[in-house]
DNA sequence: GTTCGATGTATCGGACCGATACATCGGGCC
DNA sequence: GGCCCGATGTATCGGTCCGATACATCGAAC
């Protein structure tokens, strides 16, 4: 999961574990993920440990990424993490490997979510539905327990329930947009959408 | 956490693992809250080890919760724990904590929340101010993303934020009900409401 | 010149999860 | 009768991730 996550945000640029904490709270928080430097640091090494990343500037000398990253001063500490060719095609595994982890965690399904862009379109569908499933199997639970047990809770309980029920309700209306948005081949928001390539 | 899960829910009724963690599931479950066997029993060990319950069928031959209770009869297997009065003590101690844990963590506050009836009033309006701060520096962060980086994202990535910044407003909504209702003394939701006794 | 907050790297103990291994029991089915 | 199977039930293990903590550096404020 952090895996994915990380291999993601080095694939569009090197950096080093500070600003990728900074991004993977930012871009990929907004579905309820946070991560801590307990987590960060040891990934980062199980990465390398994988040949998947690589400590250091990019391999040959580049000059692309000058104003993305601060540009480590020959100083001390700061350790710039790079991506390496295994780590893009591993990223390109972990993203279509869509298991049950995908859809089943919040965080799970916000990251892959966030790298849809670089996903392809019949993975992407699989996901959604997916997810969408999960998401009305939880609202299935919590209608039963509100029609079978009103009278057995207490008015907090129960109003727990309704507002947990109501976000259910929003996520599918929601992924069921995305999906036919995504049988569509249009992309999914704005107003004027161009036709993307058909691949696969 | 679990620890104030389990101890609310063997203050109701003595239970065994299995009717405990479908409790935990359903009842506490909206707010994002599963839980798997392998942190239930070591809790109930933990739990165990601090004298908070105990093993075996309640202190005194009662038999009021037989219906509940699928009631062991004397085979094999089958633990049924019960909470102790210093259990209940802690239960109250935890329920009044309301650290930063509490507004931090989904769980944590679902958990705080679905106990509600069982809270003072002060407490309960500590949790949801706190919460209500926590969910609006969330929902802070993502409008600051939307605005500044709308043009640098992906269309996904953009549609992943406006969903989650959709999803803070709402909730703080809610919490702005809560709130108010708290203050009046009503109780959350229902049209008519009934003055609550007042306990201590 | 020194205090302070932002930047930055790193570890440790512990909470929690997912998978798994069992064992028991009541039915349905041949 | 004999069999399997799904629900009930207890329990552990390895691993992921979190929260707290410890440090070290740097620029700016005072």
């Amino acid at each position: 999961m952090l895996e994915l996550a990380i291999l993601g945000l080095l694939h569009e640029s090197p950096m080093h574990g500070y600003e990728l904490r900074k991004q993977l709270t930012t871009k990929l928080g907004a579905f309820r993920f946070a991560i801590s430097y307990g987590s960060l640091y040891p990934t980062l090494r199980r990465l390398q440990a994988g040949g998947w990343i690589s400590e250091g500037a990019p391999p040959t000398g580049m000059s692309a990424s000058t104003e993305e990253v601060p540009l480590l001063t020959g100083k001390r500490g700061r350790v710039v993490y790079t991506i390496t060719a295994e780590g893009k095609e591993r990223f390109q595994d972990l993203l279509s490997a869509a298991g049950p982890e995908t859809y089943d965690s919040e965080a799970g399904f916000g990251v892959h979510f966030a790298f849809f862009a670089r996903t392809d379109p019949s993975t992407r569908l699989r996901i959604l539905e997916g997810r969408r499933r999960r998401v009305e199997e939880r609202r299935e639970g919590m209608r039963d327990v509100l029609s079978r047990a009103a009278e057995r809770l207490d008015t907090y309980t129960l109003e727990l329930q309704r507002h947990g029920l109501e976000a259910c309700e929003r996520e599918v209306r929601w992924l069921e947009e995305l999906i036919a948005n995504e049988r569509n081949g249009t992309t999914p928001q704005p107003p004027s959408a161009q036709d993307p390539e058909r691949s696969s």
